[in-house]
DNA sequence: CGTTAAATTTAACGGTGTTAAATAAACTTA
DNA sequence: TAAGTTTATTTAACACCGTTAAATTTAACG
């Protein structure tokens, strides 16, 4: 039976969330579907293209049916959700934060981009204060996600030495401290920061 | 002679310049040393290691003597202006955000939050606040960058349909030409982001 | 000079993306 | 149904890649 596009994807997607993006490899995936490697190449002219559908698939999870600003929801609000949702498709899978950030002209994330400008100046916000909202939101967010998706061996802690780390570094510490010791965690640190470039 | 380890990071940073991220690999580097590309591995014990040095020495030459704030200057001017050399040091080579933005755990990047931590604190910010904004800077600098690096090709460009993309993105399309249009360039729009963020 | 440690080479392993050509399977048309 | 054409996949190979083990050279030191 011929391969379908989208069972290639599906299954790509479930090797990166067992493998991470470095275990995606053709043959890997080639395996799965009971193909040879070669095969893909009728249906994706490089992997590279692969990738970037990849990323498509990961945003159209969550964003298949982009609800437009209701009259009664203020921008911000509408807007900080949407971005948490585009945090939420990248965690849904490894590396999906590189994959995403990493697919360049995704059709998907102009649409986003589209439906927030819209959302931005429908509301009475100025052209350009919308995007550079929406623009420095969006790389705040994907620079936000690789950093969270970024696995950190416990090899590379114990080279760090955190005494003389925390020693040297007294205020940053401090500052990290701070934060979690107050109950706030990883969710509250990205809207927190999402929300110093909306509001 | 033996190889000198910061022989080994110069050759490799000029080689990054040359071919890219994906064109530095082992036996390239190593033939530029005249040497055998295992010889490498008894100065690091593997390539990340490798990056990770260049990632600090790319960042090194922009803050090897980092000032502290005077007390004239208002600490939003000295943040824009520490984050204007965080992202100019990176600028300086090619895929330079890549490589020190993946760069886990770098020294420097510490070094630099804790100058940044302590400017803020000695000028009366309260400590929360100054970790939520450096944070916020960095991930949006490390994202603006890595964006700003990514070469599109010719043949990506045609593809996209530019046409029918304006004529399905007006706002986002507006917006973009709205900025340009008004003689704004990307170091603008990288210190408009910033300002939205320290401001 | 002889010994030890530092630095590098040779050879190889298992993996990668990708191409060209031969081949099989599935439709289309006479 | 048979022939022909497009679609889809296989086989075989190429040119790379990071990395390891072992042998070998180079340098340092008593």
């Amino acid at each position: 039976m011929a391969l379908k596009k989208q069972q290639i994807i599906k299954e790509a997607l479930e090797l990166l969330n067992e493998s991470g993006l470095e275990g995606v490899t053709l043959r890997k995936l080639a395996s799965r579907l009971n193909v040879q490697a070669p095969a893909l190449y009728w249906h994706f002219k490089n992997k590279h293209a692969l990738v970037n559908e990849m990323a498509e698939a990961i945003l159209q999870t969550e964003f298949h049916d982009l609800k437009e600003r209701e009259k009664e929801e203020s921008w911000q609000d509408w807007l900080l959700n949407m971005f948490n949702h585009l945090r939420k498709a990248m965690l849904a899978y490894t590396d999906g934060g590189r994959v995403v950030a990493g697919a360049h002209l995704s059709l998907t994330m102009a649409d986003l981009s589209e439906t927030a400008m819209k959302a931005l100046v429908n509301a009475g916000v100025d052209l350009r204060q919308s995007r550079l909202i929406i623009l420095t939101a969006t790389r705040f967010t994907f620079g936000h996600v690789i950093e969270e998706q970024t696995r950190i061996t416990e090899k590379e802690m114990q080279e760090l030495h955190m005494e003389s780390f925390n020693r040297e570094h007294p205020t940053l510490t401090a500052g990290i401290d701070e934060y979690f010791s107050a109950g706030k965690t990883i969710d509250d640190l990205f809207n927190d920061g999402l929300r110093m470039i909306i509001d």
